[in-house]
DNA sequence: CGCTCGCTTGAAACGGCTCAACCAAAGTGG
DNA sequence: CCACTTTGGTTGAGCCGTTTCAAGCGAGCG
């Protein structure tokens, strides 16, 4: 089992409150989940049986739009929440989550977790800044869809994950994804997350090896879409 | 001044929590603003200096995008909450905010608000509640502006107005807009919205008169975008 | 060894955007 | 009160970016 006291994830909403006395009896209702490579732990459209945290691992939050096309909304790693849109009463996940690779996860059910929100209003302030983040994220996520051409939003995809992942001595990204998951996160198809790929290699702003993609100039990359676009964040 | 016992916003979450003693010292410390029409109260980039209520009247939320263009985020009249992405220290204001008719505003300052969201938790667990809302219908639009055509980007819209605003007795909106404001927030062009308007209405689904636009067939119109669309709310 | 899966490229078709001209209604000033 | 300007709405034509379809390639695996 897995205690928090021991654990590493400093920006863990539950870690920060550790030092809260109210905390300890929560802790002891947590349960902790292994998933394998491509396991799926949360399914969409099913009821909602509480919030997960990322002890260890790497995730994909995804949603099936129209025609059943898949949309990534989001990558989590270690720390991260994820479910915390189910949270209410009746409610289903209006998402999918697979772990990318062998993942570790900490989960609270809704009841345990809303005793813990009535009893303890940092806990409640903390969780309310992290959907006031998303929000700004999601909403900055419309502007990108709105308004970026399909080079600008797989560029920045890149960016997005270099930043959240970082990059091997290599210097490629510390996360396998297939050109698919690309296009599924940044809005296209595969075939022009492919072309922009080849295109970008004979720009010298990216590097590839197989599957492997890794960041040549992240200067001259962030350039690309910082010219037009005053100042987007994610 | 506007007092809020005597409010008839019942939506509204300092409404909602009047029976809390706690609460009663804040209200003190509300400010009531008048906004003329088209007066904007709320600038981009600014330092933000607390939360908005709509006590009466109606607003858009504009964000600047890329090459300047103009998205409206969303729409907001009655009992509704603005400005709450700038909630934070040090914070700026997002988004700004405009008045679309003559409206009647309720404003608390970040310090203010600050100290109520720690004092009493009921407060804040609502306003997370809120937040959590908005982050859905943010995702829900990612998905919409990622998928859908600008036909069914312009249906969508206007089901959303008609949703928010009702209609007349005459069946128009009940709410006035120039075409470039629903392209502003269907994101497209002024000129696809007109030509949308135009076979919708050739197709029996819409009136117009003037500026004035109206639905003349709800169920048919929605069935436009539900075909292939499972469940998209907003 | 042959199969499958993911990656890659080209060509064609489509959708949406831009530009430009035009019109109607409303507002302004002599 | 009429001519003039402005504002918002409307339509058509052409262009460009993106998607789709189709075919081919290479690596990994049973």
């Amino acid at each position: 089992m897995s205690d928090c006291i021991s654990c590493e994830n400093t920006n863990c909403l539950i870690k920060k409150n550790l030092k809260n006395p109210l905390i300890a009896k929560f802790l002891d209702e947590k349960h902790t989940i292994k998933c394998k490579k491509s396991q799926q732990f949360i399914m969409e459209g099913a009821p909602a049986h509480g919030l997960f945290f990322v002890k260890k691992g790497q995730v994909k939050v995804v949603k099936t739009g129209i025609y059943g096309r898949e949309q990534i909304v989001r990558f989590a790693h270690d720390g991260e929440i994820i479910g915390h849109r189910g949270f209410g009463p009746g409610k289903q996940y209006p998402i999918g989550a697979l772990a990318i690779k062998e993942t570790l996860l900490c989960n609270f059910t809704n009841d345990v977790l809303s005793k813990m929100l009535h009893e303890i209003p940092d806990v409640t302030f903390d969780l309310m800044l992290f959907y006031a983040e998303e929000l700004n994220r999601s909403e900055t996520k419309v502007r990108k869809f709105a308004q970026m051409t399909v080079r600008e939003k797989v560029i920045d995809s890149f960016l997005y994950i270099h930043r959240k992942f970082g990059q091997t001595d290599e210097g490629f990204f510390n996360i396998q994804l297939p050109r698919k998951d690309f296009a599924d996160f940044a809005g296209t198809t595969e075939e022009q997350v492919i072309r922009i790929i080849s295109s970008l290699k004979k720009e010298k702003l990216l590097i590839t090896k197989g599957k492997k993609i890794g960041i040549a100039n992240i200067p001259l990359l962030k350039k690309e879409i910082s010219e037009h676009n005053y100042f987007l964040d994610s």
